[in-house]
RNA sequence: GCGGAUGUGGCGAAAUUGGUAACCGCACUAGACUUAGGAUCUAGCGCCGCAAGGCCUGGGGGUUCGAGUCCCUUCAUCCGCACCA
């Protein structure tokens, strides 16, 4: 019989179901490995070729690690949560639940089929109650916790209260509102119920706040700044404008430090670490006040700079249009001007704000401060390119050493006062940034790093100010204007947000008429019918974003049917970090880092045991399609073949790839696809074929080029399938899908298959000793195979398959000896066919293959340095020769080559290839 | 502008990490077989050259007995961030 691939795929992946293979022992002596993909969210469309990338490989390395003896975890589950099903349910009023659940049987039934060794036992769904109580037990530990700069980490909330019991809030360092006010023991205590509520939320770390937020009229919601891209949201491309509204907020900037220092533990790509490293956006500087004159405006002007040591350069300050102080500080006759700018700039959509980064604009306020260091009286003025939320929102211009400011003092007619030694020559003075100091009093002759410090020294002293380190990080919003998310476990008496008991929990999604929001523009919730905690008290209306559910979804696998806790602590430490989490570059700043700040606060609060939840990060690349092009004469119902398009005038077209073989066209086909074009001429190519032209781009239904893979496995198989996607290339590096290579793959899979038959299909598997050639090729392969797993380079282990079947073809090999561990390593990359020639070898005692082979050392050593040398005329061993070279008394009259003479010199390192093709010839 | 990568045959790529550059596959060429297939097998396949031989890892320079690999410099492409003071 000939390699049958759908028959024998069938039957694997229903023995492996029926035996329960791969169900994941929960109590084992063995170590353990945690091999994890992202999880997808279940969109309509189902699985294209790119979404298995990752998912083959983490099943490669899960199936390796299993064979050789770890209690592996690799779970599947689903991110179900979410717009699209949303979306969909606005326009045809089903329930987002039942559009969900059918893509999940969609999304299963295609993993199934490629035969991947998930634990299905522990699946999550982010949308199922089960799983989202347990989200909002967390979101309930945020908001019952507030961060102790003291002993850096989280804490709950009574101990808080009990030191300001103690001794009101003078002595505690938190994590906090701007705006908290300090108060003693004796006033905490005499504050209402209510007063201590508002001032406890100013440090829990989830609070409300009214904030700037991107808010999408399209979508109906809120925004993160990592869902924008270029003012336009990321999913559907609807443009963002910045409003003020009530929201819930995370305060992950209490953990800006750790989420920085946590990166060098951790082995990912530079280029994620760094992608975050910038997001959180660390600066060393100083904060330092200006007094305002006339001094008739109380206060002063609190800014942020890191180049303190151009104190005297500073000639005019900026404060961000958003900022209250923009009212006090504006005199009477710049009231109008200045109202009709802020006005202006707030009606801005973000993305005007962002293409047009080179154009300055600002209005002069009519007020001035005081440089303390220089004495100078120095206009303050209001200026989008100044932010609200980073810093303090008031810069200190700088125009000789910072370009924003040299552009503004020029457009205005600002002084410009260099500072730096060589500035004052050029047109352009920003462009030394660095060097002695000059025109700048005291600081004179000292070069940068230096006055920094000298600074930061004086202002201290003189109490106007102190050395700050300054993130870019802002806290994170939390809610959504949505239906289907997460519930927020709380409910309001008064304005006073109260966490919902634990018994109470999960709090469900209510059933509601509609998915939009309510006619008064409240959130959809808002429709529900006497949805009231106790029926009196209000829910709150928005619910949770995408990323509350994925930001711990790793833990829940680990004891997916706990109903008592979100994870037992057993299990939370047996299984402890992912090992390895295979996913898009797309998450590299959002759900990587909520990941990372959620993990931080369970562990801080001793819920888990580990700080960072993904050891090892793998960013796979995109699997891009290769799109097939037609080229229609310009004006005529005619098309043309690629290789004569040059002598026509020709537009091109989209040809949906199933249509296209190889290059060619089924022009009937193609003629059906699209009816109008059924009397269309088709022009075709030298050899009378018509061939389309191709394109690398993004898969996408836009264009006609998605690849399912149920369509590859039907038509090839899944082992195929798998062996191709490995094959293409670097798992972390974008390719293109193209066809024409599959090929090679399952030619691969019918040698091997070949292998164990003779062309009589007969099974002639031998049971006789092999050769020592035979030994050497099957032992060279696994260690490379082992090898190159270990440092997970999935693409090259393929290689090494393909050119051992090769070997053994030509050795005519046909031994039991050297087959069954053949199968074994290849087993991980292509279960299917590799159990069913396992099972077919007959007297194995196991039909099912469980251990990964270990290669032997004696059947490769004499590969290393055996290559022959002349010494005196005598064929010698050159490692034999060097291992008595130090004693042996040598005068040499070298007839060989300068690698070999240097050597003898002593000047050569240890290791030495010598060409066999020379043979070298040294005279001792 | 800042940051991260990548650059090797016609194509996808490999190189035991500083030691014979191009494993493996695709495409291509020639041949064999044949139940004519989208099958299989054999041989060839970086460039120049009839050959011996010479030249090849984006360009230039350096370190080294030896560089695709390390250092400096330069160019090109891709990705991420971006008025962050």
């Amino acid at each position: 019989m000939d390699y049958n691939p759908q028959e024998i795929e069938a039957k694997w992946q229903a023995y492996w179901e029926e035996h329960k293979i791969y169900q994941t022992e929960t109590n084992s002596d063995k170590p353990k490995f945690y091999a994890l993909d992202m999880f997808p969210y279940p969109s309509g469309a189902g699985l294209h070729v790119g979404h298995p990338l990752g998912y083959i490989a983490s099943d490669i390395i899960s199936r390796f690690k299993r064979m050789q003896g770890y209690n592996v975890l690799h779970p599947m589950g689903f991110d179900s949560f979410g717009l699209p099903a949303e979306q969909y349910a606005i326009e045809t009023g089903q329930h987002p639940a039942i559009t969900t659940k059918q893509n999940i049987e969609t999304f299963k039934a295609q993993l199934g089929k490629l035969g991947f060794d998930y634990d299905w036992s522990r699946e999550v769904q982010t949308s199922s109650p089960d799983f989202y109580k347990w989200t909002q037990w967390i979101f309930q530990q945020i908001f019952d916790s507030w961060y102790n700069q003291k002993t850096d980490k989280a804490e709950p909330i009574s101990e808080l209260i009990s030191e300001f019991e103690k001794n009101g809030n003078t002595q505690v360092k938190a994590d906090c509102d701007e705006d908290t006010p300090s108060f003693s023991a004796e006033e905490w205590n005499k504050f209402s119920a209510e007063e201590k509520q508002h001032l406890l939320l100013k440090y829990r770390l989830t609070y409300v706040a009214d904030s700037i937020v991107n808010w999408c009229p399209v979508l109906g919601t809120v925004l993160a700044n990592d869902e924008i891209k270029d003012g336009f949201s990321e999913r559907g491309g609807h443009p963002v404008e910045r409003k003020k509204m009530r929201q819930w907020m995370m305060r992950i900037t209490a953990y800006s430090e750790k989420l920085l220092q946590g990166l060098d533990g951790i082995e990912w790509s530079d280029a994620v670490k760094e992608m975050q490293r910038n997001w959180i956006g660390k600066s060393f500087g100083a904060e330092m006040e200006f007094e305002i004159d006339p001094s008739g405006v109380s206060g002063v002007l609190k800014v942020f700079t890191t180049r303190p040591d151009t104190i005297y350069g500073v000639t005019f300050m900026v404060i961000a249009p958003e900022l209250d102080l923009v009212d006090t500080l504006t005199t009477p006759e710049q009231k109008e001007e200045v109202a009709k700018y802020v006005n202006w700039a707030k009606n801005r959509s973000e993305r005007e704000r962002q293409s047009e980064v080179k154009t300055v604009t600002g209005v002069f306020t009519g007020s001035y401060a005081i440089n303390s260091f220089s004495g100078e009286k120095i206009p303050i003025w209001i200026a989008d390119y100044v932010l609200a939320g980073y810093g303090t929102g008031v810069v200190m211009a700088v125009p000789s050493s910072d370009d924003r400011d040299f552009r503004f003092a020029t457009q205005f007619g600002i002084s410009i006062k260099c500072v730096i030694e060589g500035s004052e020559d050029l047109d352009d003075p920003t462009e030394i940034k660095h060097g002695k100091l000059i025109n700048s009093g005291s600081l004179n002759g000292m070069n940068t790093q230096d006055a920094i410090q000298e600074v930061i020294k004086e202002i201290e002293k003189r109490g106007i100010g102190k050395g700050k380190i300054n993130y870019r990080l802002r806290d994170a919003v939390f809610s959504r204007q949505r239906y289907w998310g997460e519930p927020v476990p709380v409910y309001f008496e008064g304005d006073i947000p109260k966490v919902l008991p634990e018994m109470t929990l999960p709090l469900h999604l209510p059933e509601i008429d509609e998915y939009k929001p309510t006619e008064e523009g409240e959130p959809p919730l808002g429709r529900a019918e006497n949805w009231k905690y106790e029926d009196k008290y209000e829910y709150e209306l928005t619910t949770m974003p995408g990323w509350a559910g994925s930001s711990w979804y790793f833990l829940r696998y680990m004891d997916a049917q706990n109903n008592e806790e979100f994870a037992s602590k057993k299990a939370t430490e047996y299984w402890n970090q992912v090992d390895l989490y295979i996913g898009g570059t797309e998450h590299a700043v959002g759900h990587l880092l909520y990941s990372r700040f959620w993990t931080q606060f369970l562990c801080d609060r001793g819920f888990i045991n580990h700080r960072e939840p993904f050891k090892k990060l793998i960013n796979q690349g995109m699997i891009q399609g290769m799109s097939a092009l037609v080229y229609r004469v310009k004006d005529e119902d005619k098309f043309v073949s690629f290789d004569l398009k040059n002598d026509y005038e020709t537009t091109e077209l989209h040809v949906d790839v199933s249509l296209v073989e190889g290059d060619v066209l089924d022009i009937e086909a193609f003629k059906s696809w699209r009816p109008e074009t059924a009397n269309y001429e088709f022009i075709t190519g030298k050899d009378g074929k018509f061939i389309c032209g191709n394109r690398v781009e993004k898969m996408s239904k836009r264009w006609y080029n998605v690849v399912n893979p149920d369509a590859v496995v039907a038509r090839y198989s899944a082992d195929t399938m798998r062996l191709y996607e490995m094959f293409l290339g670097p798992l972390e590096q974008s390719k293109p899908w193209d066809p024409k290579n599959i090929d090679g793959s399952f030619r691969f899979l019918r040698k091997l298959w070949r292998l164990f038959e003779n062309e009589q299909s007969e099974f002639y598997v031998s049971g006789d000793a092999p050769s020592k050639d035979e030994w050497k090729v099957l032992h060279r392969t696994i260690k490379k195979v082992k090898e190159d797993l270990d440092r997970y380079s999935f693409n090259t282990v393929v290689s090494e398959f393909m050119k051992l079947v090769n070997d053994l073809n030509a050795l005519k090999c046909n031994k039991q000896a050297i087959f069954e561990p053949m199968l074994r390593m290849m087993a991980p990359y292509i279960p299917h066919i590799t159990e069913e020639l396992w099972a077919k070898m007959g007297h194995i005692k196991s039909i099912h293959i469980e251990q990964f082979p270990d290669f032997d050392e004696k059947y490769l050593k004499e590969d290393a340095f055996t290559y022959p040398i002349m010494i005196n005329g005598k064929k010698r061993h050159l490692m034999d020769f060097a291992a008595e070279m130090n004693q042996a008394d040598i005068t040499t009259e070298v007839l060989a080559d300068e690698t070999v003479q240097k050597w003898l010199e002593g000047k050569a390192p240890k290791k030495i290839i010598v060409v066999p093709k020379k043979i070298v010839n040294i005279v001792v």
